[in-house]
DNA sequence: AACCCGTGGGC
DNA sequence: TGCCCAAGGGT
């Protein structure tokens, strides 16, 4: 490791940088009330700070304070999040304001071994609310933490491996200026979004460039080393939208897993007919296809099933629509189905809902781009009711 | 440790 | 277009 003064110098160049040319104007800097970082810490998760500007503005007007946060409805709090993605952080935020409120009188906890305690807050999370909130010394290591001091000790471990976070954060326990923790690590996470990008870095205008080893070194491109993701796993869909009159029918999803209590027109997730096999999607795109004799007796048989009609009018294969996620990669054709009546013997987790309340429903990016096809595809249709 | 969990932007 | 990336955490 580097000699005191050297370590002095480096925490100046850093933070006087930062003083001048940081990003002072964010939401969540206005003041250091644990509870608005902590809001945006989770929103910022795998999330870029241009995306979350709008959300967070908008989630602390619904839900001013810890209290609030705790006693509001899951579905209004799925609705304020809804299009951010990674929705477990919405709810896990939740818990943990009830956690607040029943294990520290609703006062945010000041101590590093308290907060990590916290549903859904990790190391980063930790030690960012402990920095930035309370002035403590304590690392918060993110992407942009690795990156940045990859290149400055020239460290090629696997940043994609979980285990390679308590390298840096031996490093920056070393490192932080004790008199500015929280300017320290956003300093570094500034630093990392722009100069040194994952891509085309300008390490010359770097505040840091004599304490960069790689740069020195001219071995910047070997750094960080971050093993290859995995391809999302495909697989073919049927969307089924069904109206009746104004009314559509909705389906809750599970309480776990992908998109967990999302409502979602019904999905189909077997193959009917002669569909591509979910092995041919590498090779070629679903287009939409009129349904064979085979999928309009698996459509029927559904309707029969589920909402207890038979339909009055079928569009098959209205349009289809790829949809790729972290780890997933879906592929659905949507076909619309028209009904007389509304049956009211549905099963447990399906309504049918007036599409004008459609606002306060919570649809993920699948959902709105199935109803997209369908409002564009009959848009005069739609509006004859 | 490896897998699950979303979305949008950049190139 | 496909791939990488983003202020990660839970299990």
């Amino acid at each position: 490791m580097w000699p005191e003064e050297k370590i002095q110098a480096f925490r100046k160049a850093l933070l006087d940088w930062y003083d001048a040319a940081g990003r002072d104007h964010l939401p969540w800097r206005l003041n250091n009330d644990p509870y608005r970082i902590w809001v945006s810490e989770i929103m910022l998760q795998q999330t870029q700070v241009i995306t979350v500007i709008p959300y967070y503005n908008r989630f602390m007007a619904l839900f001013p304070s810890i209290k609030e946060l705790a006693e509001a409805e899951e579905d209004v709090l799925l609705k304020a999040w809804e299009g951010l993605g990674y929705y477990s952080r919405v709810r896990n935020l939740q818990k943990a304001a009830q956690q607040i409120m029943a294990d520290y009188d609703g006062v945010f906890p000041n101590q590093p071994e308290e907060i990590i305690k916290l549903k859904g807050i990790g190391p980063y999370t930790a030690g960012a609310i402990s920095s930035m909130a309370f002035g403590l010394p304590e690392p918060a290591v993110d992407g942009n933490v690795m990156r940045v001091f990859s290149r400055v000790f020239e460290i090629g471990d696997d940043i994609a491996k979980p285990a390679t976070r308590k390298i840096f954060e031996g490093l920056v326990r070393v490192l932080i200026d004790p008199d500015r923790p929280g300017d320290f690590n956003q300093a570094i996470m500034d630093l990392g979004t722009d100069i040194c990008a994952p891509k085309n870095p300008r390490p010359e205008e770097s505040p840091i460039k004599d304490f960069n080893q790689a740069y020195q070194n001219g071995t910047m491109h070997l750094y960080p080393f971050k093993s290859k993701a995995k391809k999302p796993v495909p697989k073919t869909m049927q969307g089924i939208v069904i109206q009746s009159g104004d009314h559509f029918l909705l389906e809750k999803r599970p309480e776990s897993g992908l998109l967990a209590n999302f409502w979602t027109f019904p999905l189909v997730e077997e193959n009917w007919g002669d569909w591509p096999k979910i092995e041919q999607i590498n090779f070629l795109v679903a287009e939409p296809a009129p349904l064979n004799e085979e999928g309009m007796h698996a459509l029927n048989t559904f309707l029969d099933e589920k909402v207890k009609m038979t339909a009055e009018q079928i569009q098959p294969a209205v349009g289809s629509l790829t949809h790729v996620f972290s780890h997933r990669k879906w592929h659905i054709t949507v076909h619309h189905v028209v009904v007389e009546g509304m049956k009211e013997d549905l099963p447990e987790n399906m309504q049918w809902v007036s599409r004008f309340d459609f606002p306060d429903y919570a649809f993920a990016v699948p959902q709105q781009k199935m109803w997209e096809i369908i409002w564009k595809e009959n848009r005069k249709f739609l509006q004859s009711f």
